[in-house]
DNA sequence: TTTTTGAATATTGTATACAATATTCAATCT
DNA sequence: AGATTGAATATTGTATACAATATTCAAAAA
């Protein structure tokens, strides 16, 4: 049977204004009241003042004590350090998952799925396909506080992405097949900075979108 | 004028549930109801239903959709997973602040502090120390993430000691000298060592305080 | 006997009520 | 004018009400 999950109110609500705060649309700093946005969503404030807490916790808000919440900035600097605690985390899951028992059959196979889809990939396809294959590292690296903290950082401005990029596509997909190689040599030390190289390039793609996006000055 | 700032009860709540977790007071598995547990603190769902969600975040609990929280056991695994994070942050961020503009006068003056009253220190002045001491190095690092994630991992097994253990104090004061030597010669990567067999040796320390609270079977 | 059903019970998720705290702004004082 | 007070307003923190979902368990069916 079946069983249709639906996800509770505030999840959805955290989901909205992490996408919202991630984009840009509030001014940094700015008072977001929970009545209002409460208001604007449809909803109670109860799960609104739940989902205030969890991006409290995500570094997207900032509580204050009977005031409500302000706006944290997006700065090229947030997305720097998001990226930089990504790349650092990663590389570590890459060598523990390495030095455990990494599930290499099925890592090689989502490769080659992707490899052979690449030019005729949707984009959720490949969003797909790169969530499970990180997530499957993680998973291998046997460190419980590693994966969440790995989950937590995923729903950061690392995939937040403007518009679709498929020439960052077709790199990640390039470096994921290197990484997976020296994964299956057995040489830890190597696949971590493939993945790190690849985590930094990353970065330099996202900041170039959010420059875009955000320097336009038309004098 | 000296204000006084009193703690929402949510906060008080996460607190107390914390603490009463990483002790082992309830049984792994074991099935806390909001209800029950809003009876048994004499507060109402709310500020308890924001507690087990903090909690659940920190890893502590699981949440099951609309049917509670189910109490995480702390295992030895748990304790070195959550080591092995605060080690790689650690290092990370005392790397990061010997290359950035660490307050060396500040941390000196600090260290100097806990030397000279070494023998005499309550348990709550050197907490307050250690703290101190390991926070001004996150805050160096400059970077809100890494500060962020190092404060959360604060909260967990790192810090919860069965009983007071004076010979680990010393011990700790004498890698904190040895680190900021290190960091006052600007040798980051040394320096970075150090922190690590600091957070490592800490780990056994804890680890064999709660083998000694959990083993004892008297067969 | 074992399985299935469904009403009764229990518990959560969300909305709302209420009390406490913070903010605003016009009136008052220096 | 500029600072200060304090009532009116707004907003949050907590408690409670209500609706939806899950669990239990006895009765019916196989």
């Amino acid at each position: 049977m079946e069983t249709i999950e639906v996800l509770p109110i505030r999840m959805r609500v955290t989901a909205i204004l992490r996408k919202a705060l991630l984009a840009g649309e509030f001014r940094p700093g700015e008072e977001l009241r929970l009545t209002d946005t409460a208001a604007n969503l449809g909803v109670s404030r109860t799960p609104v003042r739940e989902a205030f807490q969890a991006l409290a916790a995500e570094g997207l808000l900032e509580l204050r004590m009977n005031r409500g919440a302000i706006v944290v900035g997006i700065d090229e600097k947030f997305i720097q350090n998001h990226f930089e605690m990504r790349c650092l985390l990663e590389s570590e899951a890459v060598k523990r998952a390495v030095q455990h028992q990494v599930d290499m059959p099925k890592l090689l196979s989502l490769q080659e799925w992707a490899e052979t889809n690449m030019t005729t990939m949707s984009e959720e396809a490949y969003r797909s396909y790169n969530q499970r294959l990180h997530m499957e590292i993680w998973r291998a690296a046997d460190n419980q506080k590693l994966y969440d903290l790995l989950c937590s950082l995923w729903n950061g401005p690392s995939n937040r992405y403007i518009v679709r990029d498929p020439e960052h596509e077709r790199l990640s997909i390039q470096e994921h097949r290197e990484m997976l190689n020296r994964m299956h040599e057995g040489d830890a030390k190597t696949a971590g900075e493939v993945m790190a190289g690849h985590i930094t390039r990353s970065m330099y793609n996202i900041l170039h979108s959010f420059r875009a996006a955000n320097q336009p000055r038309q004098e």
